[in-house]
DNA sequence: AAAAATATTTAGGCAAGTCTAAAAATATTT
DNA sequence: AAATATTTTTAGACTTGCCTAAATATTTTT
């Protein structure tokens, strides 16, 4: 009744991509996310199938089955704890976390992750703001809100982006914005939503498309 | 230039091996610690030879290479390191360590390892008393004794034993004989080289034979 | 030094996980 | 609704890492 590092790996990324609104999941949105052909994911999936931890019907896609969701929430709470760990302990930098816990978050050890989320103090939220399941598998909301949609008067830190294209990146370097950075909202204009921000720094005024691709979490 | 797990581990084994004395590693050696088969054992250590990580000739065995002896190195580094964490920082036992570190030594990662042995301080032995090599793959001998090498007025703990039998460990346990237990010599009779030692509880004596098969390290 | 025992290698096979190319099903256009 | 495009599945192949059974070397015994 154990899984493999790919089993676990297709179980994350369908619980993934359900999390972002489908109810069923393709073949192609999984060949894409983990960078396969399609073929070898349909090989997989009904290998998950027999396990019984996806329920699949030819060429209709697939969907976690409890049993499923529980595997994958598992692996879940592992990557996001061993992101807490390097980044608090390990001085790991926002970008290079990703990587590493993909590695840890397969290791297999009950106590392991217990003593490891008891070390830590039991966070609730991964350095990106998102949730960390507890070890029954419940967790709060993600904390994380795109810049766009906090109010003027707020202070927040960057978390995260949602275009990771290296030119929005050399953008936020461009004006002093890393992941980690504080800012305060001052005020956001009605006319097109472009926002005034002031940073330890300066301040500075951003447009909304900027705004709506920034991830921040709200002090 | 990257090796899979299963090539981490028979490298990591012929070095443990040849470690104990073995000038060339004898296939049925190497099955034996791997708990695989003789033509299993076969199989890999052509394709290590083919990669130029050990040097093989048929049926004479076989011989880590320098390069083979720098990947073996590098793991039991990462390897020994993950002990000092899983037992100074996660409560993990002697005896609960070993599966745990086995996982975590495959975790590919120059920053995790370098940041880790800063974190914890730059150990040079794990929980064991076996030396942990540093970044150029550096270290000191082993701290480990067996108790029958200890000298009379001696204090020292225990960190392992040479005989795993549970015929062994229940013997210890009786008599309140742990891992890490603190203990005292006191005397050695010369006749039978048997033993009087202390610790915190009460004195008593114990056989070479016992003395002999308990991994000490002197304080 | 021949025979017997042991160790090692080869040959052929299997499962996991991937791939390419081709076939089949579904979705979209016109 | 027929044609076209896209998605998904099947078929067949490859690598890794293991296995069993048989063949071949080496070592030990007599």
């Amino acid at each position: 009744m154990r899984n493999t590092r790919s089993e676990e790996n297709y179980l994350k990324a369908i619980y993934h991509i359900s999390d972002q609104g489908a109810v069923k999941v393709s073949t192609n949105a999984l060949a894409t996310r983990l960078m396969t052909k399609a073929s070898s994911v349909t090989d997989m999936i009904q290998r998950l199938s027999e396990k019984g931890l996806v329920n699949y019907m030819k060429y209709q896609g697939v969907r976690l089955t409890p049993e499923g969701e529980r595997v994958a929430i598992k692996i879940i709470r592992k990557h996001r704890l061993w992101e807490v760990f390097l980044v608090e302990k390990l001085n790991f930098s926002w970008d290079e976390v990703h990587d590493v816990a993909e590695q840890l978050e397969h290791v297999r050890s009950e106590k392991l992750t217990a003593e490891l989320d008891a070390y830590l103090g039991f966070p609730t939220h991964d350095p990106h703001g998102d949730p960390i399941p507890d070890s029954e598998g419940q967790f709060k909301p993600s904390q994380k809100v795109v810049l766009a949609e906090v109010d003027p008067g707020s202070v927040c830190f960057c978390v995260g982006v949602v275009d990771s294209s290296s030119k929005f990146l050399r953008y936020l370097d461009k004006n002093g914005i890393n992941l980690g950075t504080q800012l305060k909202v001052l005020s956001k204009e009605t006319f097109d939503d472009s926002m005034t921000i002031k940073t330890k720094e300066k301040t500075k005024v951003i447009s909304n498309l900027i705004a709506k691709n920034l991830y921040v979490i709200i002090n």
